[in-house]
DNA sequence: CTATTATTCAAGTAATCTATTGAATAATAA
DNA sequence: TTATTATTCAATAGATTACTTGAATAATAG
C-alpha cells in the first residue's frame, strides 16, 4: 500500500470512529444514554426526564441514532428509543471511568451535591449475593416501576422511591435492607437509604446500578 | 435534594464527562491517541506520523491534555506527550469496538483498503503463547524500533518493517513466523506477513497489537 | 550573549453544533 | 372526515471548533 493510500485509509477510518465520539460529545446526549440504559422511553418521557424541550430531545436522539448508538420503534402514536445493543453501555462505562479517575471536577461535583455518601454504607455485588443467599437481606429496586418491569435484580422488590414512605409497613424491620437504582450518580437509592435509616432500618446502598450489574455478567430478571 | 439541585448536579456532572468525549470527537485526535498508545512521542514526531502541521498537532494535543487524556514531559528542547495512564487505552478500545460493530462504514473501509486479510492467517494470543512454549514460533515486532524499546511482547525480536527485507537472512526458514504491530488497523504486520509469505516463509499475523496485548493482561517486556 | 530548534500562542476565517421557534407529518380517536 | 397527540422538520442566530499563518517563548549550543 502506498503512502497516500495509507493516509486515505486512516483518514476514512478515524473519521468513522470520531462519528461515534461526536455523538457522545454532549452532556444531554450522555444523560439520554444513561436513562436509556434502564429501559426504552418515548421522546416525551426522555424530554421530561432530562429537562429538554421535546424538539431538542428529538434532535439529540436523532444524532445518537445517526451514530447507531440507539434504535427506535413506533408504537401507535409514540416513538420509543432504546440503546442499540449491549455494546453501548460499556462504552459509556469506560467514559465514566476515565472521567472519575482523571477529572478532579467529577469528584468535586459529587462531593458537593452528595456529601456524606459514606453514611449510606455501600456494599458490592458479592456482599449482596451472600446476604441474599443467607436470606438476611431484603432487596429494593427504588427506580420507577417501568424500569423494574424492563429488568431487575433477582429477588428484588419494586418500591419506587416516590412510594417508599407510604409503603414502609411492607418492609420487615428485622432484616437488612439493600436499595439500588440506576447507577453511581443516581440519587434514588441514596434517598431511599437515608429515609430508611431515619426510620430505624438497617439499610445499605448497592454500589452498582442495574446496567452495571448486568455488565458485570450477573443475571437480570424481567 | 430538591428538584432544581438534582438538575444542577446532573448538568455539572454530565458536562464533565462530555469534556472527555469532546476531546475524543475528532479523527486526528483519535489517531494521535492510537500512536501514543505505543509510546511517548515529541510533537514533531506526532505531526509527522499523522500528517498534521506542527502547530495543528500541538493544538490537538493541548485539547487532549486539557481533558487529562495525555500528559507531557519536557526533555531538553523537545516536549514528549504520552497517554495519561492505563485507563485511557481501554476507552479508545471501547470506542473502537462500538465502531466496528455498529458502523457498516468501518467494515467497508477496512475491506476496501485491506482486502484479502484472510490470507494473512491471523492467530490469537493463546495460539501464539502455545507456539512460543513449543519453541516452534519466531515472534517479530515489526513496529519502529523506538516502539519496541518502550515495550514489547516477551521473546519478540525487533525487525521494523522497513528493515525486514534487508534482514531476511536473520529469520530461520524452518520455524513459523508471527508478526505483530500496533493494532488491528495498522498495516505493518500485514505487509510483513505478505513479504514473508512471498519469500516462502510460513508466516502469520498476530491479531492483537501491543496495547491490546497489554490490555488483555498479558506481560510486556521493556 | 546570540542563534537555533521545538513548541506554543494569537488572530482570523470557514465550518459545525446547539437551542428555539413554528410549521409539517403520521398515527389514532371521534 | 376532522381533531388530537407525538414527533420531526426547517430556518435561524449564537457559540464552538478546526486549520492556517506568523509571531512569541523556552531550552540549549556555540
Amino acid at each position: 500500500m502506498k503512502a497516500h493510500e495509507k493516509r486515505a485509509f486512516k483518514d476514512q477510518l478515524y473519521e468513522q470512529f470520531a462519528r461515534i465520539a461526536k455523538a457522545l460529545a454532549n452532556p444531554h446526549r450522555l444523560e439520554l444514554l444513561e436513562v436509556l440504559a434502564q429501559c426504552e422511553r418515548s421522546v416525551e418521557a426522555l424530554a421530561q426526564e432530562t429537562g429538554l424541550s421535546v424538539a431538542n430531545a428529538s434532535q439529540h436522539l436523532q444524532v445518537l441514532r445517526a451514530a447507531h448508538l440507539v434504535d427506535v420503534r413506533r408504537a401507535g402514536v409514540s416513538i420509543y428509543y432504546r440503546l442499540a445493543d449491549e455494546a453501548v453501555f460499556p462504552l459509556w462505562q469506560a467514559l465514566r471511568y476515565v472521567g472519575e479517575t482523571h477529572l478532579a471536577e467529577v469528584v468535586h461535583v459529587v462531593q458537593t451535591f452528595l456529601q456524606d455518601r459514606e453514611h449510606l454504607h455501600s456494599i458490592g455485588a458479592e456482599a449482596l449475593l451472600q446476604g441474599l443467599a443467607e436470606q438476611q437481606v431484603i432487596l429494593l429496586d427504588v427506580r420507577p416501576a417501568e424500569e423494574y418491569t424492563a429488568g431487575h435484580l433477582p429477588q428484588a422488590r419494586s418500591v419506587p422511591l416516590e412510594e417508599l414512605e407510604a409503603r414502609l409497613q411492607e418492609i420487615p424491620r428485622d432484616k437488612e435492607i439493600v436499595a439500588y437504582c440506576r447507577g453511581p450518580y443516581c440519587v434514588f437509592a441514596d434517598e431511599a437509604v437515608a429515609l430508611l435509616r431515619a426510620r430505624g432500618y438497617h439499610a445499605h446502598r448497592l454500589e452498582p446500578g442495574l446496567p452495571d450489574w448486568r455488565a458485570l455478567g450477573f443475571p437480570v430478571e424481567v
